[in-house]
RNA sequence: GCGCUCGUAGCUCAGUGGAUAGAGCAACUGACUACGAAUCAGUAGGUCGCAGGUUCAAAUCCUGCCGAGCGCGCCA
């Protein structure tokens, strides 16, 4: 076991030397082999992982580790006594001080050379600071928005398109081997029911200028309409929103009475196409691209369902009653079997849903991701079993849950019929809000918490708005570098040769700190699947480089500067410029959005 | 009724079983005749929904209850 964790660590020395945590996590792993080594301490096993958290207290030190608390009683010592038998082989030239604080917790304090020399590399690695190998050798696919194409996105599907978009670029700076992907529904009763609204709204143009229509195509629109104007709310079988109308009418232009004799198909095959291509559009105006579409039509195409059935009914996870077949979905901890193939003879969209994921699987994806809206969260249960009884392992699959969003404006609470299909879109929203602020403002959140989004506030371009707060950091020190530049008293260019011994201030401290921990902070978050982590650190990231430049004078444009204040100058241009790397990192590569120079 | 998620400052929300629970906004007090005031420094604001339990240690894990949202189809 101690074997195991010292080859990962090994393995990836290269991304250990920038990241802090795991660097720390190797030096007490080895404290504790050594302790065992010289007979001063007995442990049934090491522990599988250390944990290397940063004290709430600065005052404590830059790091801290429980590990003399967590082991106390496997080691049958005092928390305090065990602390001090390692404290000894803790050593390397990355401390400063080592102590026993509290309970038992071992504090370390980063020496200051150690600490400049990371930031060097910082500078140096540039946009590479952050990026990490990590040894996992599953491949992941993350499937998210995967929108009907019966209708323009809504503003939840914008809140799965920037937390998917932003969970494949965390995963792939930690290391991860990620494609991602769009599911098209582009068959079914829904799509039939898209053409034939759409067929009812031509019909209606072509009536409307003048074209005869016969009984069949007069009965549809009647139909349309007192669907449309019912007072009474119910299930609804035809599409109602604006769009609808639109693509009716377009064609009807275009087309003029050519396509009265259509069939259903002809007008699915129109809307679900031109709604599809609308989607494309905004998402990649919204910066989200997809390495994959994956039409549903395909799985069909390919016999892919039927081979899905046949596979599960000869492995004997099926049986047939009320004339339906079923699967045994409950042998795997699904509440109840799941209908595959209803009375009709007809597959569920469950059965091609099970088709859609073994053929994930069978194209060489070892770890499905799948965004789902929280509503669809009944529906883990059930793909989960198909999964496992497929043969596949149950982490397999991964469904994140992303919770609702509600529009505001001005505090109001937006409403959204989906009925009368009278709703905000999520395209009228970002040509509102624009793409940084929006993608921002939606993922800096949990996913697991229901969205306030407010419009106005989404707008203002004042200190109410996080994503400017950060940016704002970004623009001041392109800002610091162009006057550097243009310097007259001294050669401010020369930074990338300078000392970094002048920086000492405990605002210079922390903010080097705070830029040295990204590696770890992106990690994380990585393993966790929040990419709203990196929205937090960004935050208090700007708020310690803002901090330090009210404190810490950069530039001195006076004439009689001393050399002591050019010297400091150098060093501090230096701590500007990893500042400016990693917010343009963390903006850029994470976020998906830009890290202006001037705003 | 059952399931999932949430409940932390006036509001919106962070918070990896650790030390005195944090940020932004709103409120109040200050700071621009040198690098961008879209900024900074400070004050005030808390029964972490409630009650038990586990633990050396609980906002965090477990159980029950209360409240909010969302689900519970041979729809897709």
């Amino acid at each position: 076991m101690t074997q195991a964790i010292d080859l990962q660590l090994d393995q990836h020395e290269k991304d250990v030397s920038t990241m802090i945590q795991a660097s720390l996590a190797q030096h007490v792993i080895k404290a504790l082999q050594a302790a065992q080594n010289a007979q001063e301490l007995t442990l049934d096993s090491l522990p599988s992982e250390i944990k290397i958290e940063t004290p709430r207290d600065p005052s404590h030190g830059d790091y801290a580790s429980n590990i003399a608390m967590s082991l106390a009683k496997s080691a049958k010592l005092p928390p305090r006594k065990l602390a001090e038998i390692l404290l000894p082989h803790l050593q390397g030239p990355l401390f400063q001080e080592v102590s026993i604080a509290g309970p038992g917790f071992i504090n370390f304090r980063l020496s200051q050379a150690w600490l400049l020399q990371q930031l060097q590399g910082l500078i140096q690695a540039n946009q590479g600071f952050g990026q990490q190998t990590n040894g996992d050798p599953e491949t992941y696919l993350i499937e998210y928005v995967s929108a009907n194409p019966t209708g323009p996105l809504h503003f939840g599907h914008g809140r799965w398109a920037v937390l998917g978009d932003c969970l494949a670029r965390l995963m792939r700076l930690a290391g991860y081997s990620v494609k991602t992907e769009f599911y098209i529904n582009d068959t079914g009763a829904q799509v039939n029911n898209l053409g034939a609204s759409v067929q009812a709204c031509y019909f209606q143009a072509a009536q409307a200028a003048g074209q005869t229509l016969d009984a069949e195509a007069l009965t549809l629109i009647e139909t349309y309409l007192a669907e449309k104007n019912a007072e009474t709310k119910g299930q609804v079988q035809f599409y109602h929103g604006q769009y609808i109308q639109t693509l009716g009418l377009s064609l009807f232009e275009h087309q003029g009475p050519a396509q009265l004799a259509a069939d259903l198909g002809y007008f699915s095959d129109y809307a679900k196409s031109a709604i599809l291509a609308e989607q494309q559009a905004q998402l990649k105006q919204f910066g989200v691209v997809f390495d994959e579409w994956f039409p549903e039509s395909r799985l069909h195409h390919e016999q892919a369902v039927a081979e899905a059935l046949k596979h599960l009914k000869e492995s004997g996870k099926t049986y047939e009653q009320d004339g339906a077949l079923w699967f045994r979905s409950s042998d795997y901890g699904d509440d109840q079997d799941r209908v595959l193939v209803k009375q009709t003879g007809s597959n569920t969209y469950f059965a091609n849903d099970i088709a859609y994921h073994w053929d994930k699987l069978r194209r060489g994806h070892t770890r499905l991701i799948n965004l789902w809206g929280a509503d669809h969260h009944g529906y883990i249960a059930r793909m989960s079993a198909a999964i496992q009884a497929l043969g596949y392992p149950k982490e397999a699959l991964q469904v994140l849950l992303g919770q609702m969003v509600n529009l505001f404006r001005n505090g109001e609470k937006v409403r959204m019929s989906k009925r009368t299909g009278d709703m905000i879109s999520f395209g009228e929203v970002l040509e509102e809000v624009g793409t940084d602020a929006t993608r921002f403002l939606l993922m800096q959140r949990s996913a697991d918490v229901t969205l306030d989004f407010d419009l106005e506030l989404a707008k203002s371009q004042n200190s109410e708005n996080p994503v400017f707060y950060v940016q704002y950091a970004h623009a001041r020190i392109c800002s610091i570098f162009r006057n550097a530049a243009n310097l007259q008293a001294y050669d401010a260019t020369a930074w990338p040769q300078a000392s970094l011994e002048a920086l000492v201030a405990p605002e210079e401290r922390i903010l080097l700190l705070k830029l040295l921990s990204y590696p770890d902070e992106l990690k994380f978050a990585a393993s966790q699947r929040e990419p709203h982590r990196l929205a937090t650190y960004a935050q208090d990231l700007a708020a310690l480089f803002h901090s330090f430049y009210k404190q810490c004078r950069v530039l001195f444009e006076k004439e009689d500067v001393t050399s002591e204040e050019i010297a400091l100058s150098l060093a501090r241009l230096n701590l500007v410029k990893a500042t400016q790397v990693v917010l343009r990192n963390v903006l850029v590569d994470v976020f998906g959005i830009s890290a202006p120079e001037v705003m």
